[in-house]
DNA sequence: CTGTGTCTGCGCAATTATGCACAATGAAGT
DNA sequence: ACTTCATTGTGCATAATTGCGCAGACACAG
């Protein structure tokens, strides 16, 4: 079907165009025996003969005029293509995805968008979704994440920020109920998770502390809980970029250390070392600084 | 300037296209160890990622992308390519150069007009020529050839035909100079050859029996030499197709067995297994018998 | 005609690439 | 949770490719 051995043509190739097996060998790098040995070969494959022999050099019949011709585009794309991919490497350029938890979007999308202003040629993707997507498979060049990463060996983890969670509930809810303390947690309202068994540091603490009955909105993601207390259904945890954004949020109890959650930036090891994602990785953690959240 | 490893780019653009390291090594016909070092080899080169690795096997990059579309390109190029020349092989197509003497240029033209009819897709180029077109250089696929062919290892010959020559003079020199024989030799005059040691046996008959100050006039070529004689500018040896196709010429003597000249048919090595060359020679032999010749 | 340089061609030795076996990893199915 | 399958990745022996040196052939210059 397909054509078994490119650098056979190569060689021939070269040939064809240099019009003697030393030039074309010196052009090679390799030695001219090296060089009629492909021809030979290639000749004996495609059961026609490409040059004339003779002690001046080696004259292309018509089949090798052909291959000179189609070598030659060859040539031409293989070099382009070459200059395409090493230019790629050191530039930032193409298209940049990246992927972050809901909570810090807000903060992400404005700086992603500085990004792109100095670096026009790239197409930058940002997805947040709740499904994790999967940087091993291309899905996403860089990934911020929390928690305790994956023992994944092809990703390089390394420490970005902490984004304190605060317990919160509204001014309605505090004039309703009042505040929260040891002796009246039993006559709260929380909102919490529906896992059983959570790995957030904060979830933990809803589960090892509230009561079970005191837990009267569940969801399944950190989102719509921000969203819950922020509708006033119960005390809850947001993250402190939602307690300064919003006018109707009060602090419920004094911040713990433990509650806060330490974000990582995550690339795939065989991106990490390109130039566009150092570039982008060196770009968000100077952004940290302007942002109110504690750098890691 | 140019892409060394064309045999490393068509090992990529497989693993782009199948997505798994082991299935690019089946189509490839190779073992999946090669192909993986082919891979690192070529993204060592490129200074670039051309895949992502995982488990599952190997996603293109950008880059890789990129090298999947040019390789694909350039397979489909030499799959074309070997097709054509392949074929070619085995075909009767494409342009043939066949070279001969100018003594029966009128019996291979036409004969080459009917094998024209028969292969529509072949070029011919007929060349007739004083100087010898070199089959080594590609100036002529096959030649037609006086005399014993020199000893050039590259070219394949085998006999053809024998041409006689006659020693004719016009009707109006019998007229006027009288019968040739042994005793009135002195008082003709020949059209000789000015070369002094000529190798075809009837000018070294010449140049062996006829007094010197005979030949009267003397060209360099032979075909010249019929010309004069057509002229009456003496007795000379023409063709014996140059005898049957002129009235006005007559014998002046009975031929002789060494007058005759060999005729080879003659081919470059590389040249001479290839189907249009075979064809074109078994054409060419079997067209002897119609004609007025003698076969060898 | 003889010398001189260049190119092809071939045998042998060294280097390189390849194939094989096995380990490791991850994903999907039971 | 465990098994099973397919895939990647690596050390080692083998095979294939390559480089080197020299011989032969041809063209060109003097």
């Amino acid at each position: 079907m397909s054509f078994s051995d490119w650098d056979e043509i190569r060689t021939a190739y070269q040939v064809a165009r240099m019009g003697t097996v030393s030039g074309a060998a010196e052009v090679l790098g390799v030695h001219h025996a090296t060089v009629i040995r492909h021809i030979d070969s290639l000749e004996a494959r495609l059961g026609a003969k490409l040059f004339q022999r003779h002690a001046r050099g080696y004259t292309p019949t018509e089949a090798g005029q052909d291959l000179l011709a189609v070598g030659g585009r060859a040539d031409d794309q293989f070099s382009q293509l070459a200059s395409r991919i090493k230019g790629r490497g050191n530039e930032v350029t193409g298209e940049l995805l990246i992927t972050s938890l809901t909570a810090i979007a807000p903060l992400v999308v404005p700086a992603l968008g500085e990004f792109q202003e100095a670096h026009p040629d790239l197409e930058i993707q940002f997805l947040t979704d709740t499904r994790l997507y999967r940087l091993e498979y291309g899905e996403a060049h860089v990934a911020i994440r929390a928690g305790k990463p994956g023992d994944n060996q092809d990703n390089i983890v390394q420490p970005y920020c902490t984004l304190s969670t605060v317990l919160c509930a509204t001014r309605d809810y505090l004039d309703r109920f009042g505040p929260l303390s040891e002796e009246t947690i039993g006559q709260h309202r929380f909102v919490g998770t529906t896992q059983d068994n959570p790995r957030a540091p904060f979830l933990r603490w809803l589960v090892d502390v509230v009561p079970k009955e005191c837990i009267r909105f569940r969801c399944n993601d950190i989102d719509s809980m921000s969203q819950a207390v922020k509708a006033g259904m119960g005390i809850g945890f947001v993250s402190s970029l939602d307690l300064q954004t919003s006018d109707d949020l009060v602090e419920m109890l004094p911040p713990l250390e433990e509650w806060s959650i330490k974000l990582w930036l995550v690339t795939h090891m065989d991106l990490h070392r390109t130039a566009k994602v150092q570039t982008v990785l060196r770009f968000l953690k100077e952004k940290v600084s302007d942002w109110p959240v504690d750098p890691a």
